[in-house]
RNA sequence: CGGGGAGUAGCGCAGCGGUAGCGCACCUGCUUUGGGAGCAGGAGGUCGCGGGUUCAAAUCCCGUCUCCCCGACCA
């Protein structure tokens, strides 16, 4: 029987498309101050699956989890003049505590640049010291505009690592190493979706770093989504804040120094690349529950058949889970389950178990058929390697098709409007980035013509990819 | 901060001087259960807030607050 859609079809509104997945697959809410958010049960399932597989990258690459306070001096922020220039627009600052106005206003950090430099200072003395590697997970605060859940909100979850180095190479290099080992391997492997790695502009560039290496990706609808980024810092906070180190020779240089860091909004990117009409579609390597066993109805011992096959799955190592809420409609629970995003649902009913089979069905491409009973471990493990392909070829093809190759700064901006443009930097430079921004447009990063790393920020034979971002 | 809308039940809305309504959701019962179940019964609102006009205001007037959408900054 023919139903109203669940949800606006996406390619009708795409926002509004957007707001009714956040809201109908309970992901979040909007917080009772403007701008903040409440995460919900699932949402926060997923950010923790994010976090555990992000950290144990981090990890790998040295960098060990600390804590800094969320207060953070108002003073400290001026000890970098461009820091506060990027940041004072959206600080939130703190006058009064324990009912008395403050002798110097505290910030909410807005990022930990400043308090954990101020600390390094301390830490740092010999070349024995470097290089360190810190992360935090943390919640920030920018005071935002015009929020949207997930992709911009005044307060935020996220992962900031710190780190200092003895030489510009060695900071250049982890900066580098991080993009690619961390975010861009994350994103591509559990996220499954594509990112193109490359530099920013001195205009788009972090403030206070000399270099922004980037994670962008493109959304359902053509625009582009920074995922994540990451900076090398130079010697800037390092002379604002005093680290200083011995080098082999006694003499004191300033160490070299990088920050980096990915949020919440990758819950936002992950429904606006891979979502469709029924809702998220999650990647089996990210999904906190990778597979639901639906029991149909209860009769004829299809209740335990259902219970024991959960067992098996989740014994064998999937995230498996069982739903037996025979009191709602099986209808119901199926398009719960499709706005979800869980890739992999296995139907069980008395009909079709009396004939030793159940019913698979995947997600990803909305197909269900049936599998015998014996072979439901093997033919799960099959659909979800699937799965998590078919979301990164769909994604890949579909930034593939609406890019362009185009040659002058208004094809570009022409381009733009329905996904990215490529075009020589050369060709565009600072005063075509300006007119292309006064058109709702951004070079949101350069990359070499083989899809590399340019070697130095705005490397003239570098290729700039422009599109509208989010 | 500039332009445009909207505040009425948990959500979405109608009502626009005369008893506070509809759909979905919610509660109870029965029948159901293979793609958002059906029937019956029920609960839920100082109509954003403050003032004014009137015999009478959700409705008209003034003020105020909030939220949403579109433009300048950002993970």
């Amino acid at each position: 029987m023919a139903r109203a859609p669940v949800l606006t079809p996406r390619g009708e509104d795409f926002p509004r498309w957007y707001q009714d997945v956040v809201a109908k697959a309970e992901l979040a809410d909007n917080g009772p101050v403007r701008g903040t958010m409440v995460i919900r049960p699932y949402a926060y399932a997923i950010w923790e699956r994010m976090q555990a597989e992000l950290d144990r990258r981090i990890k790998a690459t040295g960098a060990e989890n600390a804590y800094f306070p969320l207060f953070i001096p108002e003073s400290y922020l001026r000890r970098e003049a461009e820091h506060v220039e990027g940041f004072s627009p959206e600080l939130a600052v703190v006058t009064h505590g324990g009912g008395k106005e403050l002798e110097e206003p505290v910030v909410v950090r807005p990022t930990s640049e400043t308090v954990i430099n101020s600390y390094f200072s301390k830490w740092v003395q010999s070349h024995r010291d470097l290089p360190l590697l810190v992360n935090q997970w943390a919640n920030v605060v920018r005071w935002e505009l015009r929020p949207r859940l997930f992709l911009r909100t005044t307060e935020f979850l996220w992962q900031e690592g710190h780190t200092a180095h003895a030489t510009q190479a060695d900071a250049a290099a982890y900066a580098e190493r991080i993009l690619a080992e961390v975010y861009e391997d994350f994103m591509v492997e559990v996220l499954a979706v594509p990112v193109l790695t490359g530099r920013k502009t001195a205009r788009e560039r972090f403030a206070g770093a000399i270099n922004t290496l980037t994670c962008e990706a493109m959304m359902g609808d053509g625009k582009a989504l920074q995922m994540g980024t990451s900076h090398e810092l130079g010697q800037n906070f390092a002379r604002a804040f005093d680290i200083t180190f011995s080098d082999e020779t006694g003499s004191q240089d300033h160490v070299w120094q990088t920050s980096w860091g990915v949020s919440t909004r990758m819950v936002g990117g992950l429904i606006m690349c891979h979502g469709d009409d029924a809702g998220l579609r999650l990647p089996p390597a990210l999904a906190p529950t990778q597979v639901v066993v639906v029991l149909v109805r209860a009769d004829e011992g299809a209740g335990d058949a259902a219970a024991a096959l959960c067992h098996q799955l989740v014994a064998s190592g999937v995230r498996a889970s069982l739903d037996d809420r025979v009191g709602t409609s099986f209808g119901r629970r199926s398009v719960e389950w499709e706005l979800k995003g869980v890739p992999v649902r296995v139907e069980v009913g008395p009909r079709e178990l009396a004939a030793g089979w159940v019913t698979l069905v995947e997600r990803h491409v909305a197909t269900k058929r049936p599998v015998a009973l014996a072979d439901v471990g093997g033919e799960v493990a099959t659909a979800l390697a699937d799965a998590q392909r078919h979301l990164l070829a769909e994604a890949t093809r579909h930034r593939e098709e609406r890019t362009v190759e185009v040659g002058s700064v208004d094809e570009a901006v022409e381009a733009a409007a329905g996904g990215f443009a490529r075009i020589p930097w050369a060709v565009v430079g600072t005063t075509g980035e300006g007119a292309l921004v006064d058109q709702g447009v951004s070079v949101r990063c350069l990359q070499r013509a083989d899809g590399g790393l340019p070697g130095a920020s705005e490397e003239p034979e570098s290729v700039a990819v422009v599109g509208r971002s989010y």
